[in-house]
RNA sequence: GCUCACGUAGCUCAGUCGGUAGAGCGUAUCCUUGGUAAGGAUAAGGUCACCGGUUCAAUCCCGGUCGUGAGCUCCA
């Protein structure tokens, strides 16, 4: 019997019926010395899988994400099995590879620190010097139990425990190591080429918190000495960028015991706050945006209403005035509602977008605050569309517009996800299904790809997601696009219909920063700590060589002041290259030197922050190339 | 909230096997007038996070509190 096998680039095959992936491998290997795994019909398998009926086959390397998670996968067996080496009474939790990497939750009987990774590490590296084989052994339940029983692996029986009656049971062995896994795996431990121990960490058995803690040990492998150094790297790169460090450096702002995760903003930050805000305002009159601003501080009643009370409770802050409750606003909708019901609305009113910059307080757990990220009090550039059902596509495509034209200017490329009704979800099927087409529809006409996301919806209305990638490529979500049809319910909205009798609006609810700390420390990060200059605190510092140029200084200072410009001028008593590198250092955009040559002939030697040393021309010229600079938001 | 680690000058960190502490940067003053990333000297600056305990003696050891950091979905 004979079958017949296709390659990825089309050629087919036959061969004798229950050749193994090997020995395909054998002959492409000569090819491409990367290959590490197979795809056979589209799921990843064992190169010792025989092919028992015609398939296709395609073989990978570690750049595909298939490849790069079988990789880090055996990288954690590795892992698994010098731990095992070293304590031999530890048992073993899971041990998946993650994105850039690779984990192993381990119950130690003694607990380990930091100090143990170096030790573990170079026991892996052992292993990978042995180039042991990594084998699949498939056994029936009682088969694994008895092997897992009689190694006290009480975690593994517990996932044996829970796996389905028809599922086969495999485990991979390497030297005397063995762990029940699905697999695939790398053919042997050998073909691991770098690695590195990143981390410890606690974490709870199957993520919950009534589970026992098991100390997860954090890796990643590469298949080169190279990619692993980059690797490094980019974190390292990471550290630098870190807008806790730059925030602090930069007199941005500063966190501080007296108020956990409620940041205070310095005069820096809060130029960039505002210039965040001025640009948002703009654009959002001209979209056809009102402004509101409703109290931080609302009554019980109104909470109750909104369903807060119930099912947020949680996070909420409380207080009481004249004996009776009162709540600190975790979200601005319930006011902007209360905005609309102020008075009656025909249904030429609609839409009517009602935007407001609201501070909104979260009581978030205590080892979940990060710097900006993360925090318990946060500003959102919210707003609340009301309009009539036949309006939802214009409105969602108005949004979208909006969206992409803030994230161009910063810079951001961006993907957007479209999540669909949930399980538990509020509202008519119709209407859902009505509201999820169109959402569709929209993003489709425009040619936009997404991912779609089923049952990832609120329970109140689908949505559409935006998740903006900085220079990293790390990946943050800002923008969001919710259609609610809980809200115009709790509240009762009405618009009169051109039938005269009262109807319900739909109710859109969205963001384009999301928060407005998290897009500060966002656009930090992003940008290294060098802003724009439409977003630099400190546009120019003007510096003066000596004291004998120090009037022109302060007199090039005041003109630029007078255009607008936020400018330093530097009158200390020290040498230009201190004052160049302090500039440099602050990240200020511009430095324009002023020495006798300059004053002489009334011009400014500029220098980039970037570029360095521009050479000198007149103020006018200075200042045209600045304000266009300034305008056009060049980054 | 939970686990582990950490908390020493404005910042980054050293140190004390228990006898109340030190560097660099920064700051102040003086000298230096210097042309594209750090000129020199001197000085000031600390309840060693907070509260208890052990001890003749605690910044150090022990307990608690607060704060900070890494994690706590990624399913054998």
């Amino acid at each position: 019997m004979t079958i017949k096998v296709k390659f990825e680039n089309g050629r087919e095959a036959e061969y004798p019926q229950g050749t193994t992936c090997m020995d395909l491998y054998r002959e492409k290997v000569a090819e491409n010395r990367d290959l590490i795994a197979v795809l056979v019909d589209g799921r990843e398998c064992d190169l010792t899988h025989p092919l028992s009926e015609n398939s296709e086959v395609v073989f990978i390397d570690f750049n595909s994400p298939e490849g790069a998670d079988i990789y880090r996968h055996s990288a954690s067996h590795v892992l698994a099995h010098a731990v095992k080496r070293l304590y031999p009474n530890a048992k073993l939790g899971i041990g998946p590879a993650i994105e850039n990497g690779f984990y192993y939750d381990i119950d130690f009987k003694e607990p380990i620190s930091a100090d143990d990774l170096p030790e573990i590490e170079k026991e892996m590296k052992k292993i990978i010097k042995e180039r042991k084989p990594i084998i699949r052994r498939e056994m029936s339940r009682a088969e694994a139990e008895k092997l897992f029983s009689d190694m006290n692996e009480t975690y593994k029986l517990e996932l044996i425990a829970d796996l389905p009656d028809d599922v086969v049971i495999s485990c991979y062995e390497q030297d005397d190591f063995i762990d029940l896994c699905a697999g695939p795996h790398l053919s042997h431990t050998g073909l691991i080429k770098a690695i590195k121990l990143t981390g410890l960490a606690g974490a709870y058995w199957r993520g919950s918190e009534k589970n026992p803690m098991l100390q997860r040990i954090y890796g990643t492998a590469f298949p080169s000495k190279e990619m692993l150094q980059d690797h490094l790297q980019m974190i390292e790169e990471a550290k630098k960028r870190d807008h806790r460090k730059l925030g602090r450096e930069l007199e941005l702002f500063s966190l501080h015991e007296e108020g956990p995760g409620f940041p205070f903003l310095h005069n820096n930050g809060m130029i960039v706050w505002q210039e965040l805000t001025d640009f948002w305002r703009v654009e959002h009159r001209r979209a056809g945006y009102e402004e509101i601003k409703t109290p931080l501080i609302l009554n019980r009643s109104l909470w109750e209403q909104s369903g807060h009370w119930d099912h947020y409770q949680d996070n909420m802050y409380f207080t009481k005035i004249d004996e009776q409750d009162f709540a600190v606003k975790p979200m601005n909708c319930p006011g902007a509602m209360l905005v609309y019901r102020s008075r009656m609305h025909s249904y030429r009113d609609l839409p009517r977008r009602i935007a407001e910059i609201g501070v909104v307080h979260r009581h978030e757990l205590s080892g979940t605050l990060h710097g900006l990220m993360r925090v318990r009090s946060f500003t959102q550039d919210d707003a609340h569309i009301f309009m009539l059902p036949d309006q939802i596509e214009d409105e969602v495509a108005g949004i979208i517009d909006l969206m992409d034209l803030f994230y161009s200017v910063f810079g951001f490329e961006y993907r957007i996800e479209l999540s669909t009704r949930p399980e538990k979800a509020m509202g008519a099927v119709e209407l859902w299904d009505k509201a999820e087409s169109l959402l569709e529809k929209v993003l489709v006409d425009r040619g936009i790809e997404f991912k779609v996301n089923e049952g990832d919806g609120a329970f109140y209305g689908p949505k559409i997601d935006f998740h903006l990638q900085d220079c990293l490529g790390r990946s943050w979500q800002c923008g969001t696009i919710q259609l609610d049809f809980q809200m115009p319910e709790k509240f009762d909205l009405t618009y009169i219909g051109e039938d005269g009798a009262k109807h319900r609006p739909v109710v859109i609810h969205r963001v384009v920063y999301g928060s407005m700390e998290r897009l500060m420390a966002l656009l930090i990060e992003h940008y290294g700590g060098a802003f724009p200059v439409w977003l630099a605190p400190v546009q120019v510092a003007v510096i003066p060589v000596t004291g004998r140029s120090h009037e022109y200084a302060a007199n090039i200072c005041e003109e630029l002041k007078n255009e607008g410009f936020r400018v330093d001028v530097d009158l200390r008593n020290e040498k230009v290259g201190y004052k160049i590198r302090e500039a440099q250092v602050k990240k200020v955009p511009y430095m324009l030197i002023v020495g006798d040559r300059e004053v002489e002939n009334n011009l400014v030697a500029v220098r980039h922050r970037q570029d360095g040393d521009l050479g000198a021309e007149t103020l006018t010229d200075f200042v045209v190339k600045l304000k266009k600079e300034v305008d056009q938001k060049i980054i």
